[in-house]
DNA sequence: GACGTGTTTGAATACGCTTGCAGGGGTGTG
DNA sequence: CACACCCCTGCAAGCGTATTCAAACACGTC
């Protein structure tokens, strides 16, 4: 274990000190190579000796194969984006993948840039988070021949592959459940309208109120951030409206802004939960669990979708090289993802 | 705006169309080459019409450096962390750098890899906001000529270059601010008490309460993390302590788990805050001033940490490589950072 | 027009690695 | 023993770029 002072330790060092040539040394470490025991041998103790780790870069130079994913993702202030940034890091890395994250801003504009940055840097793949994100760019890259699966994130265009949770389904089963309850007045607040994510769960949602014989009562949006979700708060409870045209329930299209909601219901409004109001999130982030808030939702099956992620890419990455990629059929998913009871919907019988 | 079906457009192929050298086209797109406005005019039409834009990493092969910046992180459960990955990643793309960043499990074995795997990434800098980064590692770093910043994290070990707020200040402001609103006997719950963090902050407090003739009243440890924080709480405060033997406030060594201490206290203990015990944390992230908690903390000037580490950064990473960068003198900056008062330690007059 | 100065330029090489190709050495069969 | 066969191995040609070097050039001055 030599110390190196200066520069890295290239293959053609260890091969001169194992006497072998240099693609002996490469050909060690690549696998699938043919080497004798013998030379694999010599090559692995001249190595340890000299310290030495194969350049990756050097290496996706040739092959063009990078092992590095790209993840883009919006803002992290939703919890649940940092726990699945988490967790798809960790699952590729158990696949020998690494995970290269891009931070787009809310700007369209700044996101086109951030795309192209991120083809430069040739990942062999690319997993979307990010609702801000236009589906050509999506499209760009699966033309540039580097798999890209949406996360969390469903696309009016077919062509390309997403993971989700089953939002319709996870809509209904709040309706279902707010129903059961004896709720009758239900609101929804939505997210950014541009969405399949905010589109599926209030058509799931309001779906289920027919079903049961109800219709939305009241509606606001929120745009998936905490500040438009207090503004729709008021906007549905707020002192402008009258007691008897309250609703007695919203359905709120995230968690991150069901907590928003539930302060500003709590605190601003005067309000109590599930008393006055019951309320429901979707993705089931840390925070809903905590006895502050004690959030019904619907919990998003984060690591099934991070797996299934994962593997969707991956897949569509060894074919790619394998076939032609061209013929590499975009997969849709959508898992079921169950509801999470908690206070924020259990009346106390009166 | 040529497409391209396979593989990528190659500077030969810009300086055939353009009909000069391969060279020529490399100087242009290299800052500080003498290029003639008439081939640069050329090499540019040709460029756009081929759609060219240069391999970053091939461009790495040759000069070693990479314009990434590798980021350590731990766990992202502690929106501290989130929040500043988002900011220092905005902040480097500012000045033509990219974040790589890195998940470092908590276990040592497993970061060293991932250190490892890092430098293989040829990043031109570090920096590292993971406190179960073993000291060892990023001297490692350092010795292989890379420049380290820690953040939020100060080390034993001078030689490393590190931005923090100023921790043992801010321990004095809390101390103070009790003894002033009134509070007498004063509990601490510590994080992991190997990091410099934790004991800055919990020096701080202590010298703080003795010049005002106080002495620590208890202590529990929590790790920083959320559970560790409930079971300190739950020491402190639980069915098995006197009454009289109570702490009346409390100073927690971050927010994410003052939270948690916040909902212990309330909700499994009974307890008001501020009236039985007042809750003060460190870090002000954004949960701290949600109406459910609106808790007093020590503010980290999280955006001028932020600048101070890219300034430092890059300075290193650009002394580097014009003179001998071993004389770098590694700087260690603490930041003040001003106490944020908020309800969980205002005491209704009585 | 000769000369010095300073700016551009292309050919060549290097960066660290993978991989196609052809040759070398071993083994088993006839 | 000759043959075919297979497993290893080294040679050499790249991958796409930056950079050195020397040659070419432009320009102003004497």
């Amino acid at each position: 274990m030599m110390a190196r002072t200066r520069g890295r330790v290239t293959s053609k060092e260890v091969a001169d000190l194992a006497g072998v040539s240099q693609s002996a040394v490469s050909r060690v470490y690549t696998k699938g190579a043919s080497v004798s025991a013998k030379t694999r041998a010599r090559v692995h103790h001249a190595a340890q000796q000299l310290g030495y780790r194969p350049d990756p870069l050097a290496r996706t130079l040739v092959t063009g194969r990078s092992r590095m994913i790209g993840i883009v993702v919006g803002y992290l202030d939703n919890q649940f984006y940092p726990d699945a940034i988490q967790r798809l890091t960790q699952q590729l890395q158990v696949c020998g993948y690494h995970a290269l994250i891009f931070m787009s801003a809310q700007e369209i504009d700044n996101s086109d840039k951030t795309l192209t940055e991120i083809l430069d840097y040739k990942v062999d793949g690319l997993v979307i988070a990010s609702a801000s994100m236009s589906s050509c760019l999506a499209q760009r890259c699966q033309q540039e021949g580097i798999p890209v699966v949406l996360f969390n994130r469903s696309q009016d265009d077919d062509r390309l592959s997403a993971v989700t949770s089953d939002n319709y389904s996870g809509g209904k089963k709040v309706a279902d459940h707010l129903v059961e309850s004896g709720f009758a007045k239900m609101a929804y607040i939505a997210g950014r309208e541009d969405t399949a994510t905010q589109r599926d769960r209030e058509a799931g949602f309001i779906s289920g109120l027919v079903r049961h014989g109800y219709a939305l009562h009241s509606r606001a949006v929120g745009q998936f951030t905490r500040d438009g979700a207090t503004e729709a708060t008021l906007y549905l409870f707020g002192p402008q409206r009258r007691t008897d045209d309250r609703p007695d329930a919203v359905f709120v299209a995230n968690d991150h802004m069901a907590l928003a909601v539930m302060d500003a219901v709590r605190f601003t409004c005067g309000l109590s939960i599930p008393q006055d109001v019951a309320v429901v999130g979707y993705d089931d982030v840390p925070m809903a669990s905590w006895p502050s808030y004690q959030l019904t939702t619907v919990r998003q099956p984060i690591n099934q979708m991070v797996r299934e992620t994962v593997t969707l890419l991956l897949t569509a990455i060894e074919c790619g090289n394998s076939t032609a990629h061209e013929d590499f059929k975009p997969r849709r998913l959508s898992i079921d993802g169950p509801l999470q009871i908690r206070h924020t919907t259990t009346r106390t019988i009166s």
